[in-house]
DNA sequence: GATAATCGTTATTAATCATACCAAATAGTC
DNA sequence: GACTATTTGGTATGATTAATAACGATTATC
């Protein structure tokens, strides 16, 4: 299902028989130049190798960050209809629509209709979603940031995160 | 083709004999939770931020970062062929044919048979497509990169791309 | 009461990402 | 040299995500 998608990220694996050399001269890493001082594109290398850490921790559990997301702004926000939690999120109504049949065929949340509104539809999250929802962040917080912790430490970490909210916010 | 099988899931769930939810409260701000500590979340949300400036900066060029990035990279490495700048960029080599065909029907690059082994193209940039990279370094330096000076400052932004690059090292 | 706006939804397209497979060329082995 | 395996670029094809237009039902506005 989910596919390994840093498979080919590192050619140069300097494992068993791969000291192939294509050109006459030995074979030399390539140059990232200005590439390592972009940082468009070191934002969304990281953001990958996050998700699949992140889809990989939590895999028992079957969630991908979005839907964790979505599960977590409904816990928060109870009462909330399905354009209010699709637009915090930045998803857009028709793509949100999909995502919601998924989470309610799984009995994690339900729509209902609302009284004031009957066009909308109040989310809220199940007993079942509230159980799935407390284990994805125990998952999270124990293996998914815990590890960012051991890679960045807790003050890098905190100074990351507030200037990445910097950007989203000013940008 | 597509396959949007959205409407077979669960699209009318009639009979739903649930309780209506209050849902006074009406203009307070939704809250986020612990989604502004996640770092995967602002990590997106940044990198998204980011991509459409970069774009907009440079849409007189018409260059996405995607294919910036491959111009950058076959201009600092000079008789690569396509597999081994595909691998570094993280790009699949059925993915990169498409986006080759583009660069090079808009002559920035050409694909060379190589002497060596003549199964592989050796890639290279063209003397427009030379003209358009620099052309396009210029905008990003003057308009992306100063941006984000601005927001972040200089020093921030050393050490916001040196946790992203750890990140896409260690993780 | 007529008209406009909103909500959830369907349908559809484009773009991104991933896998399986093929022909040509090369490498490695006997 | 012949035989096999691997590599390279490429095609075809799916899955997933993202974006737009439009529709019925409901609500708001005038």
């Amino acid at each position: 299902m989910t596919g390994s998608r840093a498979a080919e990220l590192n050619a140069s694996k300097p494992g068993n028989a791969r000291e192939v050399v294509d050109d006459h001269e030995e074979a030399s890493q390539i140059k990232m130049g200005e590439l390592s001082e972009l940082l468009g594109y070191s934002l969304k290398r990281a953001q990958l190798r996050i998700f699949d850490d992140f889809i990989r921790c939590v895999a028992s559990l079957n969630l991908t960050p979005a839907q964790f997301s979505v599960l977590l702004l409904i816990d928060r926000n109870p009462g909330r209809n399905q354009t209010e939690i699709a637009n915090t999120l930045g998803i857009l109504r028709p793509n949100f629509v999909a995502m919601l049949d998924s989470l309610e065929g799984r009995e994690l949340c339900v729509r209902v209709r609302s009284a004031n509104d009957r066009r909308s539809h109040i989310l809220m999250l199940t007993d079942n979603g509230r159980t799935i929802l407390a284990r994805a962040k125990k998952l999270v917080a124990t293996k998914h940031e815990a590890r960012l912790n051991e890679v960045l430490g807790p003050a890098n970490r905190a100074a990351l995160l507030e200037m990445l909210a910097t950007i989203a916010r000013d940008f």
